[in-house]
DNA sequence: AGATAAGTTGTAATTAAATTACAGAGACGC
DNA sequence: GCGTCTCTGTAATTTAATTACAACTTATCT
């Protein structure tokens, strides 16, 4: 994890005069790389050995290799931090701070995303005789998205964002058939009884979802992504960007998986669409 | 410029000593940003004032200073390059250049995107009588996804995938509606046709497609995503993240110009579905 | 409420690191 | 071959960072 964020996440841990390094720090952390420990004490109003204690807590060995660690963290341009929309800001500035947010939930997912699971997934999504993706709310429009790539690879594929329709899905599952069930939270219980109905008749179940959540516990394969969410903000965003992401990744697991013949079809699925576009050279000139 | 680069580039001009300082840090940098001016000089075979107006010669104050050049020199080397996945990748090597090119091309949209449209935008929207979200194949996840967002905010929306409908509600829109139309390409024929039908019934068109395509020519506003692509993959990834986050963007830009009062809404929608969910304490023991 | 222990912070001493000043060695022109 | 200019290293100096210790604050238990 890189610095910056570390001292956003610890901030509470940290004491009264610690927090004031911290704030100062956060306040001009360019400032911060080129000043002496003693320049930087007296911004804060602290002694030197608070900022070098300061230094140690975040498992840097002190001052000098925090301010190389600040450095790189500060590199990325402004680092990605899961920043949150204020009342009062403008579009620049929540422009900023949506694409960041994003950012900052995409590199925690790629952390936190265990890559066997994904392995597995592949293994048993390209050994599917056919597959279901299935979501409600906010996740259909992932299910959506997830049909339509795997739909390029001419395999059985069908997504339903009715209950009912998913249910009869469900139940007429059989071993062989892979079911993708989509949900962040986990707690959704009509997508509980769908992924349970599949199992009861032998399909494999993947649940892309939080991590022991109940629908986790109905699933064959868990697949979690642990996003840091706004909560502020009602709608789920970050979230399910990362599970757009973790399709894109099980997409492509698969075309590789089937080889290079296999994409040879893929690009005849694309090409496929041209008639239904304006040419390139149409308009560019 | 970064001073690993500028190392190379001036290495002509480097005395003997001073070239041997340079092949060490080049050979090791990641041990050099850790090490002292003693161990470096040690490592090179030079004297330590040596080093040290080697630092001098780079432009830099001096050696510690250099360090703080050279880590971030080191940080902003690899990470969020869009990396292109390769035939013989396994999953750890594909998740991670997926998470990586998806994070460099919203990095890349952010620095692209126009503000003052975003908000022109959001103007509109935040007026509208009623918005319409519509995409065909890939983008009409995203147009899904758009509906579920502004759907929260008690707004008259609707979202078609299918042509006709989308014709018949273009056709039937007048002043003060909103056409959302969204294409990667912006060369969906009938997608241009459906916006250029909305504006002669006088609604306002915002395309979320690529500057200065045919559909674009069709719109009232333009919110262009310049985003690299990996088209080996002859699959839409990155675009349609960016094009989510968008959505987002101008979810938010909405909520925050109807005001705090609102927004009490929004927890009232997202309250709702509280039945339909199982309990956080039910399962967490 | 008072006493004790744990944790926090600052002062002063110490140690480590980097820089400067200076002198010797090598290269080059005359 | 001599003088000059540049390069390089040694030693001294300065600066910065760390450690050790003492004073103080805060919480806890009787």
């Amino acid at each position: 994890m890189n610095v910056l964020e570390k001292i956003i996440n610890s901030v509470n841990s940290f004491s009264k005069s610690e927090r004031k390094v911290a704030d100062v720090i956060l306040a001009n952390p360019q400032t911060t790389i080129h000043s002496s420990i003693a320049a930087l004490a007296k911004m804060a109003d602290v002694s030197e050995p608070t900022v070098n204690r300061f230094c140690r807590r975040l498992d840097t060995k002190g001052f000098p290799d925090f301010k190389l660690h600040l450095a790189q963290s500060l590199a990325n341009g402004t680092p990605y931090v899961n920043r949150h929309v204020e009342e009062d800001d403008g579009p620049e500035a929540y422009t900023a701070k949506i694409f960041e947010s994003t950012m900052a939930a995409l590199d925690a997912a790629r952390q936190n995303v265990d890559i066997l699971t994904i392995n597995r997934a592949v293994d048993v999504l390209t050994q599917a005789k056919k597959i279901s993706f299935f979501g409600l709310g906010a996740s259909a429009s992932v299910a959506h998205d997830a049909q339509n790539k795997f739909f390029r690879f001419n395999v059985p594929v069908v997504c339903f964002d009715d209950i009912v329709m998913q249910r009869m899905s469900a139940i007429n599952s059989a071993e062989g058939d892979v079911v993708v069930c989509i949900s962040h939270t986990g707690r959704t219980k009509n997508l509980c009884d769908i992924a349970a109905i599949a199992r009861e008749n032998d399909a494999t179940v993947i649940g892309i979802t939080a991590y022991d959540s109940p629908l986790a516990k109905e699933c064959t394969l868990v697949l979690s992504l642990d996003v840091p969410e706004d909560t502020d903000m009602y709608m789920p965003m970050a979230s399910r960007v990362a599970q757009l992401v973790l399709i894109d990744i099980l997409a492509t697991g698969f075309t590789l998986r089937r080889g290079t013949k296999f994409r040879e079809n893929l690009k005849k699925v694309k090409d496929s669409l041209r008639g239904s576009r304006f040419d390139k050279k149409d308009f560019q000139n």
